[in-house]
DNA sequence: CCTTATAGGGTACGTCCAGTACCCTATAGA
DNA sequence: TCTATAGGGTACTGGACGTACCCTATAAGG
């Protein structure tokens, strides 16, 4: 009475799996026996896709999500900058964002899973953004055209991300995110003569 | 043929084993069998302690090293800002920065942990120390007063702590020290009003 | 000086989990 | 219809955390 799957079907089943253990129990919770357990098959099958319960994680991790950066235009350089600072920090404070932290705090002894992650984590595109956000801002005549530049349309996420360092683990308060960009952000690019 | 160890000799002993196994092999590499060994003792004096590995690895860690903080007075604000973080990538970049860095990776799952961490990472005496080098620059002229704010003094070593994350492990190359400061830390004084 | 509570030492578990090894069987494709 | 391949079942090794028990050295008090 067979239905046994196999290859795609089957590699769908595991990722989903996965991924739902990954946001119950986040990538310290993600065991090769439940996810064997919950996709109805044995550790046989995963080992034979995947290395290592590394490996699996981030699959998962990227079965689950394909983030989206947001690219806001609201007029102003202050509103753009909040504005991406908030969904940033909606989407890291999110199940989906506690993964995504689980999988990087667990990658700091990892390199090979650091690098998969790097590569995942879309950060140039981020980058990008940011660097568009100023050049509109350029052209507004709302900072100077040496504003433009990588490392401080880079400042404002390192900052936010150095804060979820910090703190625990919970969203970041809306204050914070102002403070980055009154007291950092907006002098920063109003300094650059 | 006594000379069973007791009470604080034992104690030491045990933390100066677990230091050794943490400079050796990191904190995925500090076993409780591992540590009893070496300290000659067995699990029980080190459980009869502290609760579980994470405590033990803290304590470890804080036996190992009272961190030193920098005050440098080279003259100029660039030259002190450079100086700090400079001090503080050679110090993290160290096999003693290599420990923190595993402990800290650790924490993020762990809020007990972290809390720890934070109070023993000494990042209060850190921006303490950047608030008085900002006092000096500008008594020297070299800084709006505003610029002494709690946000500009710890922007740079959260941009360096992000860089770490981002990074694998080694060290931080200097240019992007020198660029943390020249593009973003020295405009951002000047542009704070 | 003797007695006793306490802390150390030895050791063996129970449990969980990664990763591996075998062996049997359904299924796809020739 | 036959056969190679991939799934499934299951058991096992090895490492690690944390616990339980029982024996013994030692410190402190009468």
């Amino acid at each position: 009475m067979g239905t046994r799957r196999r290859g795609e079907e089957l590699e769908r089943a595991i990722l989903h799996a996965a991924a739902e253990e990954l946001r119950e129990s986040g990538y310290p919770g993600l065991t090769m026996d439940r996810v064997a357990a919950r996709a109805g098959t044995n550790k046989n099958a995963i080992y034979r896709r995947w290395p290592h319960r590394a490996a699996l994680g981030i699959a998962a991790y990227r079965h689950l999500s394909d983030v989206a950066i947001p690219n806001p235009d609201t007029g102003t350089l202050r509103g753009d900058a909040l504005e991406m600072l908030r969904q940033a920090n909606e989407t890291w404070s999110s199940p989906h964002g506690a993964v995504l932290r689980s999988l990087l705090s667990a990658a700091a002894d990892d390199p090979a899973l650091l690098d998969l992650m790097r590569a995942r984590s879309g950060a140039e595109t981020m980058d990008r953004a940011w660097l568009t956000m100023l050049d509109r801002a350029v052209a507004r005549g709302e900072a100077p055209p040496t504003a433009v530049h990588p490392r401080v349309a880079a400042t404002p996420m390192m900052l936010l991300r150095a804060e979820y360092a910090m703190r625990g683990i919970p969203s970041v308060p809306d204050e914070i995110l102002i403070e980055i960009v009154d007291e950092v952000f907006l002098p920063l690019v109003r300094g650059r003569v």
